[in-house]
DNA sequence: GTCTATACTTCGATAGAC
DNA sequence: GTCTATCGAAGTATAGAC
């Protein structure tokens, strides 16, 4: 048992340069969106990338440390999406329109399910949704200071509010789903003509939808 | 092949109301709960429930057709504790609570990420959830037509926004995440002061949470 | 450094005994 | 109506050939 572990910890491993193992994240990236995390079985994933199986297990320690990589590699390329769209001239809207993409939230909806049975990449799903939501805020509070506005709620509650509101109508929306979701677009969009004027967020869940009192 | 299909179809099953398919059905639910979709198995479940794996293909045809059974049951559960929670005095407050109880949230993500990829589940989870929010914005609705109260928002609006809102930040909270949850508390519970008063939902993306401009 | 042959575990599902 | 014996397919992972 310990000549086990000793194995485990020692066993000698394929280049991380490889292109061998870049196409297997690859089609690993590609299973977990398209078809859910069962699907990213080593059988699956080779056969996916034209490789016999067994070439998982000489790049990747376990299935997990390959999953764990997906996650990393998808949230580095998500990073430098979010970047480029928080520099817009409207970075509510630009927000809006990278939270509404409905593949990174197909990523998220399976890798929080992963995340409540794998520590690591909890830690690491966390750890990276943090960063982004910060980013966010800094982004929206830079805006704001650049054109003399002061917020009317805190950037980071702006980012948590609009965020969660995205990522839900994209879910239900797969669902088929559609009670309330041109409301709700409605509100966004009186939201970001406001933010663009004053940077009022209010009206996400404003009084000015439906009408007057 | 032919002779499979009409196996499959009028194979004997177990009657619906034995006691031990029912004990299958909540060993299912607290697996896919507590350890996630993957861990619901033949196996598992038999043992979980201290019987024999080949029993859950003598009381079910598919595990897919096990899953649609727990999140049946589940649903009806649900349902009838909203029902009880939307007759509060404050409904918006009874919602929150509903909403926030993290183990319903947990077993919606479960069946989200297996609704992608299996098309009973995901038009009886879809089914489902316009129901609840429909029953939600009834509530609502009447709970302000009672008070001769003109809704600010449409009530259908203020369900999707608390639902998205109140899941996010559960969700979150199993992550380990904290960034811009007490402010988004903050901003609900101001919410719920005015509606009381008023029927305004407004401020849960209001202005009134950090100061005045 | 790269890949294959192989071990052994667990899966879903059915046929048939009681 | 209830449960068991059993099968073939698919799963992860390692040891060793090139």
């Amino acid at each position: 048992m310990a000549q086990a572990e000793k194995t485990w910890a020692t066993r000698k491993l394929g280049a991380e340069t490889s292109a061998t193992r870049t196409s297997l994240v690859t089609a690993a990236q590609r299973l977990l969106v398209d078809e859910g995390y069962a699907a990213v079985t080593s059988r699956r994933v080779a056969s996916e990338a034209g490789l016999k199986p067994q070439l998982v297990h000489y790049y990747f320690r376990s299935m997990d440390d390959l999953l764990l990589e997906v996650l990393h590699r998808t949230c580095e390329e998500g990073e430098e999406r979010l970047a480029a769209a928080l520099e817009s001239d409207e970075p509510l809207r630009a927000l809006w329109d990278y939270a509404t993409d409905c593949r990174p939230v197909a990523f998220t909806t399976e890798f929080t399910a992963l995340a409540s049975r794998n520590a690591k990449i909890r830690d690491e799903l966390a750890s990276y949704a943090e960063r982004f939501r910060a980013m966010q805020a800094k982004a929206i509070e830079r805006h704001l200071a650049m054109r003399g506005i002061v917020p009317q709620i805190p950037p980071v509650l702006a980012s948590v509010l609009l965020v969660s509101l995205a990522t839900t109508l994209v879910r239900e929306q797969e669902l088929g789903m559609s009670l309330g979701h041109k409301e709700a677009e409605a509100l966004v969009e009186d939201c970001f003509r406001r933010f663009e004027n004053s940077g009022d967020a209010t009206p996400i869940f404003g009084g000015s939808v439906l009408g007057e009192t």
